[in-house]
RNA sequence: ACGCUAAUAGUCUAGUGGCAGGACUUCGCCCUUCCAAGGCGGGAACCCGGGUUCAAAUCCCGGUUAGCGUACCA
């Protein structure tokens, strides 16, 4: 735990400068909803561009849909989130303990009590005389907690609807339409980012458990006999993921494994490749985001903390100042939704491979757009004996990436320095100008949003058309040529060179 | 969800049953030829709703939000 609580300084600044602030704060708020500020929505944007090129636009065979967000009960009726986001939950009268009432029962008669009526949960807890397991106090009576939001459709409330709480449902039920226009041949993958919605008890930890979420998702259709043969495995069979399996969680771990792709497969530390694919780009992703390798790794999921449908979890786990938070999660969900869904609306979801009708495997990785915010900004924080405070973000995520300064506001700098930021503007940037107070100040507001670079403009660039380029993280300068700039900052926003070698090239020329 | 604790400008904080103060931030002007530190001036707050009281930001009750603990998180 961070002695500090470093949680805490992350939300004070992401309030003060614009990133995240709680919804409606001015009547008080409202637990687990957040709005995303200027540089919050530059920075979330990012994030899901990110996503969107390397998990949908360079794939073959990804399309992406965008569904709504309010969807009719016969799809959660058929998908079972109606039963397993109902959970009836029993309170201790003398401690207040909360339990879910299937599960005590359970454990105190061995029988299973799942899904039946509040009615029958309270009478066996009578009948068989079940006490709290803390205080040994009275039980009070069953209640259902539902973790959907629930609303009415129409005027006069016809039918009963609810807010989505994944966004996979509505890729499983568009399914046949989606298969026709992939010309039912697999495998291929349907992606979808959008807001999900959980009526969560207590929403805590700020973007990492809120009650509405962004998810960025990929249904991947694939036929199970041919579960090793990805068309795109060459891509990422070398790429190193960090693995903890079951065995060295019952074991106790201190590191992850480390291995390859490939060698994940061949050793079943990971269930197939198209589970394995997704864990790579997974790992490349983070990486560009600034997060280090030995900061996360995929944690196969035990058996009792997976969906009853499940042929393997694997969640991307990264060590916050929290603790170990879940931040992707990645599903081998077989064909249950589609079995489900096709059988609730009498659809056929069949397809035919090798002259066989069979129903495709679906493997399913879910990006948590907040959670993968939050980390970016805990990895990048940056802070000094001073109390200073900054974020050493990569140009990648950097919600600004070039600040413009006048050396003073007087004697046309201003003029000059706004026009160079109008041009980098319009040449793509995402540029910031600023021409109050003196240029220390400037300097330091732009660190503590994490803008990567600063150009200023002094008295010799009216004489010479020249500017000078400082870098956030060193604080080091390099006069060059207005000309050059605009190249000389997208050499440095791909991050290829460091700023050092950057100077030393810029001086041989 | 329950329990404990808390809530005063954007941030940090002082304070008392009787005019709400400071620092930083922010804005304007001046100064200033490169890393938050000069001068002058301005703006900005007692979480919400009830109650007690001549008088409540202060005391009481309820709510909201936040932190912690327990529970929950397919």
């Amino acid at each position: 735990m961070a002695e500090d609580r470093l949680m805490d300084k992350i939300i004070d600044v992401c309030k003060r400068r614009g990133f995240v602030n709680p919804t409606a704060e001015i009547y008080g708020g409202a637990g687990g909803f957040f709005d995303y500020g200027p540089l919050g929505t530059l920075m979330r944007q990012k994030i899901i561009e990110l996503w969107r090129q390397s998990f949908v636009l360079d794939e073959d065979k990804v399309f992406e849909i965008s569904g709504s967000t309010l969807l009719p009960e016969s799809v959660f009726q058929a998908s079972g989130h109606l039963e397993s986001f109902d959970d009836p939950l029993v309170q201790c009268a003398k401690c207040n303990s909360m339990y879910r009432a299937d599960d005590i029962i359970k454990r105190n008669t061995g029988e299973s009590a799942e899904g039946l009526p509040i009615a029958e949960l309270d009478k066996k807890i009578k009948e068989n005389e079940i006490k709290c397991p803390n205080c040994k106090g009275e039980l009070g009576n069953t209640r259902q907690f539902n973790l959907m939001f629930k609303t009415e459709i129409g005027s006069t409330g016809g039918i009963n609807g609810y807010l989505r709480p994944e966004t996979a449902q509505n890729i499983f039920i568009n399914f046949k339409r989606l298969a026709g226009f992939m010309r039912n041949k697999l495998p291929f993958g349907i992606a979808q980012f959008g807001s999900s919605f959980r009526n969560e008890i207590s929403p805590r930890s700020f973007l990492i458990r809120g009650r509405e979420f962004e998810q960025m998702e990929i249904e991947m259709f694939y036929d199970p006999e041919k579960e090793n043969e990805h068309p795109r495995w060459e891509e990422v069979a070398d790429i190193d993921i960090n693995i903890v399996t079951r065995d060295m969680q019952e074991k106790g771990w201190k590191k992850p494994l480390t291995m390859t792709a490939e060698e994940a497969v061949n050793k079943k530390h990971v269930p197939n490749q198209y589970l394995a694919y997704y864990l790579a780009l997974e790992t490349e992703m983070l990486l560009v985001l600034g997060i280090k390798a030995e900061d996360f790794w995929f944690r196969h999921m035990q058996d009792h903390e997976a969906p009853h449908y499940s042929a393997g979890n694997y969640d991307l786990e990264v060590n916050l100042s929290i603790g170990h938070m879940e931040i992707v999660g990645n599903a081998l969900r077989t064909d249950y939704d589609l079995r489900k869904h096709a059988k609730a609306s009498k659809s056929n979801y069949e397809i035919v491979v090798d002259e066989k009708k069979i129903l495709p495997h679906v493997c399913e990785p879910s990006l948590g757009v907040g959670r993968i915010l939050y980390t970016v900004l805990e990895k990048c924080y940056r802070e000094d004996d001073r109390g200073w405070t900054w974020f050493q973000f990569p140009p990648t995520v950097a919600p600004l990436e070039v600040a413009v300064f006048p050396l003073m506001k007087k004697d046309g700098l201003a003029e000059f320095a706004h026009d160079v930021h109008t041009e980098l503007k319009e040449a793509g940037y995402l540029s910031f100008y600023d021409e109050s107070g003196k240029i220390g100040k400037r300097y330091a507001r732009a660190d503590e949003v994490g803008i990567p670079f600063c150009v200023t403009i002094d008295y010799d660039s009216l004489k010479e058309y020249s500017v000078t380029i400082r870098d956030r993280d060193t604080m080091d300068q390099i006069k060059l040529p207005l000309e050059d700039l605009e190249v000389a900052l997208g050499e440095l926003m791909e991050g290829d060179s460091d700023f050092q070698e950057f100077i030393d090239f810029a001086n041989e020329k």
